[in-house]
DNA sequence: GATGCATAGTCATGAATATGACTAGTCAGT
DNA sequence: ACTGACTAGTCATATTCATGACTATGCATC
């Protein structure tokens, strides 16, 4: 069981139908979490059976009519057994690493164009998130929000994507530049 | 394909048998891989099968026979081939992500717990980074064997790991300790 | 008036990953 | 003499995840 919790948590904040879902699910959960949208509708089907959620129809004249969805009181019971419960470390897996394993074996001139590509796309999502945060605190400050806001919740976990790409984007930096300098002082000597 | 390339590269630097391997695999990709020894052994038989690496039956009196394996010339040019693929940025999972994005819906204590059992966790594995990292450069600065060391491969892998924990470690302690001022706001008025 | 995109969703299938159990011998401790 | 842990590896199965194709309707645009 994990998309199962990922699902319910990102429902909490607000109706949702498997369309919306799954346009807001990935980045919603900070990029900590990614799911097609058949994933999620056949696990919304699921959560339904089992009355963690339950869905309304919505009739539309303009547009096909969608099932918008909400936490039942068993859902919320099943969260908080989840969030009691014990698991273990995050699982990553990046075939960029990867690669940068295997540097001392390969050219290096694919593998500076992958981190300099990746560095840009950890810097588009760092202004993603830092906008995202600045919208959620409105006015306030960090410190003042995080005390007497409501819903921190959303707020932490984007903190916790914003850091993890400018990891990213400094890691792919530094080791695109140490790739670089190798290849100069190769080509020198 | 996946795995396959990860296994290529773990034993770019060592001739490793399937059970070697499964101890080492995780943590010799920085915890930016994981895979179970099933999975290994499976991955290596497809492998030798493909003409990726190559497999030697090493006789041992006192403990069982292995086979040990090597990367093979065709195994280095799938690398190769692999490196200059485009590849999509990592794929992230992590249980406690979740839980804290429902922070506003279950009880804080299980997740205040939560964060300091992983805050403890992580600590544990930047000391195990630093150790290794400090271990490969030898007597050398960073700079130094950045640029004049063999092998950074395994190097720079070790510094995003580093990098990541680090993160999840000041995340899990910032994270927990505005959910603790939350909640002695809330006891409080 | 045909093309393409957005909404709203379903179905089938394959690949990747995780689980538990199982063989079989060696060695250290009690 | 028995227990448990370590080496070295296999088998079967279940769950999860990813892929591509497919049905409809409405709206804008060229």
């Amino acid at each position: 069981m994990a998309l199962r919790h990922a699902v319910l948590a990102a429902l909490l904040d607000e109706e949702l139908s498997g369309y919306q879902l799954a346009k807001v699910f990935d980045l919603g959960m900070a990029n900590f979490w990614h799911a097609l949208p058949q994933q999620l509708y056949a696990e919304l089907t699921r959560l339904e059976k089992d009355g963690l959620v339950t869905g309304r129809e919505v009739v539309q004249d303009t547009r096909p009519n969608k099932r918008l969805f909400t936490v039942t009181d068993a859902g919320l019971v099943e969260l908080e057994r989840f969030t009691e419960a014990v698991t273990k470390p995050s699982a990553i897996r990046d075939d960029l690493l990867v690669k940068v394993r295997a540097a001392d074996h390969v050219g290096a001139e694919a593998l500076i164009g992958q981190l300099t590509e990746r560095a840009g796309f950890a810097q588009a999502k760092i202004d993603l998130f830092e906008k995202l945060l600045h919208t959620m605190r409105g006015g306030r400050t960090e410190e003042e929000f995080l005390r007497y806001g409501d819903r921190v919740g959303p707020y932490l976990t984007c903190l916790r994507g914003l850091a993890f790409e400018q990891g990213n984007r400094d890691w792919c930096v530094r080791a695109a530049s140490a790739l670089r300098e190798r290849a100069a002082c190769r080509s020198r000597g």
